[in-house]
DNA sequence: AGCACGCCGACT
DNA sequence: GTCGGCGTGCTC
């Protein structure tokens, strides 16, 4: 057969989800329109022996490819009509697959939800609304005495006074159903948006530094900007999120509002939809994949306002983008920790940037990073000092425990305070940021240990369900009631978790209602909105918890915090863990106290003179923030300095570090000498699921540097030998580094 | 990442 | 004599 004239022919270049860092070449489907097809619209394609849901990324002409023609399969089916992502929306994940330097088909696809990424339709389904009758507005939520659910969903709905999407309430699908059944709530048509009303009044007058921040974040509406809002809890940012976002939505503009895993996700929505008028969705791990898809679609299409979302809504498409709020922005939970390890944060500004639009980044304790770009003038700093309302800060006290008798971790003193504390009628609230009864088990005779046979750590004692459990792969046996060893020794639990704490609080304080939240506890559906509740309405004396307890959850009637073990954090191998631990200092305390009630923080330490301690207690998080960034100046360390860390792992003991070792050699062969190769060393666990362990970092003074370095060495990583032997990954910016 | 092809041990 | 182990090679 004669080869046809492919000179005039149109290729497609796709991005297809593989860790491959090239588009592939294809030719249109047979029939195809000539010119219907442009960037940014979903097909799917032969691929190897299997078909896969790809991007259109460039269309271009054949006799400019650089593969065989003749190799060239053809486009199976296009599956949209109109691009899913603009051109802006390509140009950011572009530049996000160069600078995290991932594959270009993995990161468009975490830009789609789930369902957009299998190949479904994207059809934005127009869901009726509902809202009450007559009937539901007349009606006490506490008639239904024998449905708490119904009666908590009738009172969402009089309290927010406005209708809602079956999305918005799709948790409480079975009470919507008996309401509607009962003549309380009606199906109607989905409200347009009333411009007039978009906003429902409210009674509340911002203070000047909250008028500051918000005019200051207003008056930069219409391009690129980035503004850290600092306030401790209860200072009012949600208000200033608010009355910005409310500016935003005069102009018809979309926001996109970013928070943290979980918890607060709710609180925020509730008050945002008894606020505003306008279409809101969300966009987080408690939707499924088909309410996520149509989250992701009226944002994009342009009928929602408002997304508040988690890391995953990040490169959503907006019809008509406004402004990005990052709340918390100092969380660890904004970098994604696998795969594609993106920074939120980091993104959400080059994306504001790309689209001339403001960034609001807001925080208690702000990460050093934009502190630093608060001092180079790169972002605005706008600070909320005082508590709305007329709260008081808290009073914070080292408590010295050198030498002094501990019963199980606690100190004397604090027991004595936690007493007066639960005399006056107040909540006391522990941290100890370690689940389980007891970190280790030991053979008293013996000195056998509860050792992990497959990671380089101990197993963790869960006493109530006799197990020893490994936190870091998972394995659990039934504790063993014998030294496996010795077969005679005593068993001894070696050291402190939260629930041996319950323990020995349940014998200390008798008759007081105490109440353990950690993972272990709130497992359960549902268990954690419980125990908040619980905790809200007083019927609770004592709340014991790990980390979970320092995010957002504020609990007004507690006036005592104590933070069992501080010391844990003052010594640690990663240089980012003081910031951690500050950072979480202050924002365990910022659970405590309101208005007339002033909280005390009392932090139990053997080190009462460490300075990070000093600092924080005395001159307060900023204070604490400089000098740590005088230290990572005079170190080198970011923000100083840039980092990358390439993570190996393996079955076979030495692969890793060959691994490594052949890395050196090519980063030798392509000498930088401006980027400082630190390693290889094996991680800090060395051994984990039975994966050895190792890694290698790397460091610049400037950014470019490091990235052109990496430029050159990863295709040829890529093509090692040894590379085929183990699993790797290559971390930008890491902010764990183990 | 999938998913094939391709040469060496325990089983009908 | 086969079924299948996971080494290595490719995907437009």
């Amino acid at each position: 057969m004669a080869k046809c004239d492919t000179s005039a022919k149109l290729i497609w270049q796709i991005a297809i989800p593989v860790p491959l860092e090239r588009l592939f070449d294809y030719w249109p489907p047979e029939h195809y329109p000539l010119n219907s097809i442009q960037p940014g619209m979903r097909v799917t394609v032969p691929f190897g022996k299997s078909h896969k849901v790809g991007v259109v990324m460039r269309v271009m002409k054949a006799s400019d490819s650089s593969v065989d023609l003749n190799r060239l399969k053809h486009v199976a089916q296009v599956l949209d009509t109109e691009p899913l992502l603009s051109t802006k929306d390509l140009q950011l994940l572009h530049w996000a697959s160069r600078y995290y330097h991932h594959a270009i088909g993995e990161v468009i696809a975490t830009a789609f939800p789930v369902a957009l990424r299998q190949g479904k339709p994207a059809v934005l389904q127009r869901e009726n609304c509902y809202g009450l009758t007559k009937l539901g507005r007349n009606t006490e939520p506490a008639q239904l005495k024998r449905a708490p659910k119904q009666q908590a969903l009738l009172a969402v709905f009089q309290n927010s006074q406005q209708t809602f999407e079956l999305a918005d309430i799709a948790e409480h699908k079975a009470a919507l159903k008996s309401l509607l059944e009962k003549g309380l709530l009606i199906e109607q048509p989905r409200q347009t948006v009333d411009t007039d009303r978009l906003e429902k009044p409210v009674g509340l007058v911002a203070n000047p530094e909250q008028l500051h921040a918000i005019d200051s974040v207003i008056s930069s509406l219409h391009r690129f900007s980035v503004s850290l809002l600092q306030g401790v809890t209860g200072s009012g940012k949600t208000e200033v999120y608010m009355q910005v976002i409310s500016e935003a939505l005069q102009y018809n503009l979309q926001v996109l509002v970013l928070l943290p895993e979980i918890t607060l996700t709710p609180q925020l929505e509730q008050r945002f939809r008894q606020r505003f008028n306008v279409p809101m969705v969300c966009f987080h791990s408690k939707f499924n994949d088909s309410q996520r898809l149509h989250a992701w679609l009226s944002l994009q299409q342009g009928s929602a306002s408002i997304m508040l979302g988690t890391r995953s809504a990040l490169f959503t498409p907006m019809q008509r983008p406004g402004l990005i709020i990052l709340d918390e922005e100092h969380d660890s939970s904004f970098k994604q920790q696998e795969g594609f390890r993106f920074s939120a944060r980091d993104v959400a500004i080059a994306r504001a940037k790309m689209l001339n639009i403001p960034v609001l980044l807001g925080s208690a304790t702000p990460s050093l990073e934009s502190l630093f770009n608060v001092t180079r003038q790169r972002y605005q700093l706008l600070e909320l000092s005082s508590r709305a309302g007329n709260a008081i800060e808290p009073v914070f006290q080292i408590l010295d425990i050198r030498n002094k008798p501990l019963q199980d971790g606690l100190s004397e003193p604090l027991i004595t305070e936690i007493q007066t504390t639960l005399a006056r009628g107040q909540q006391a609230l522990l941290f100890l940021n370690r689940r389980g009864y007891a970190p280790v088990q030991i053979c008293h005779g013996c000195g056998w240990v509860s050792r992990c046979g497959r990671c380089d750590a101990n197993m963790v004692i869960h006493a109530s369900e006799r197990r020893l459990r490994c936190h870091h792969c998972g394995a659990e046996q039934s504790l063993p009631k014998q030294c496996p060893a010795c077969k005679t020794g005593e068993l001894q639990p070696l050291g402190l978790g939260t629930e041996r704490i319950e323990q020995t609080l349940t014998v200390l304080f008798p008759g007081k209602n105490l109440i353990r939240l950690d993972r272990d506890t709130t497992q359960r559906k549902g268990a954690l909105e419980a125990y908040l509740e619980q905790i809200n309405s007083g019927h609770a004396d004592i709340i014991l918890g790990t980390q979970m307890l320092a995010k957002g959850h504020h609990f007004p009637d507690v006036t005592l915090v104590a933070i069992l073990d501080v010391d844990s954090g003052l010594f640690s191998v990663d240089f980012h863990a003081g910031e951690k631990l500050a950072q979480m200092i202050v924002q365990v305390a910022g659970r405590a106290g309101r208005a007339n009630n002033r909280g005390r923080v009392v932090l139990q330490t053997r080190q009462p003179q460490h300075p990070l301690l000093t600092t924080l207690i005395d001159k307060g998080y900023r204070a604490f923030a400089e000098s740590a960034l005088q230290e990572r100046k005079l170190a080198g360390l970011p923000p100083y300095s840039h980092q990358a860390l390439l993570r190996t792992h393996a079955s076979d003991a030495q692969a890793p570090q060959a691994f490594l070792q052949a890395v050196c050699q090519l980063l030798q062969q392509n000498k930088n000498d401006k980027t400082l190769v630190l390693g290889p060393v094996s991680a800090p666990m060395a051994r984990r699921a039975g994966q050895f362990r190792f890694q290698l970092l790397l460091q610049s003074a400037h950014r470019k540097d490091l990235h052109h370095l990496l430029d050159l060495v990863l295709p040829q990583v890529v093509k090692l030998k040894e590379a085929k032997k183990v699993r790797w990954s290559l971390d930008i910016d890491p902010v764990d580094l183990y």
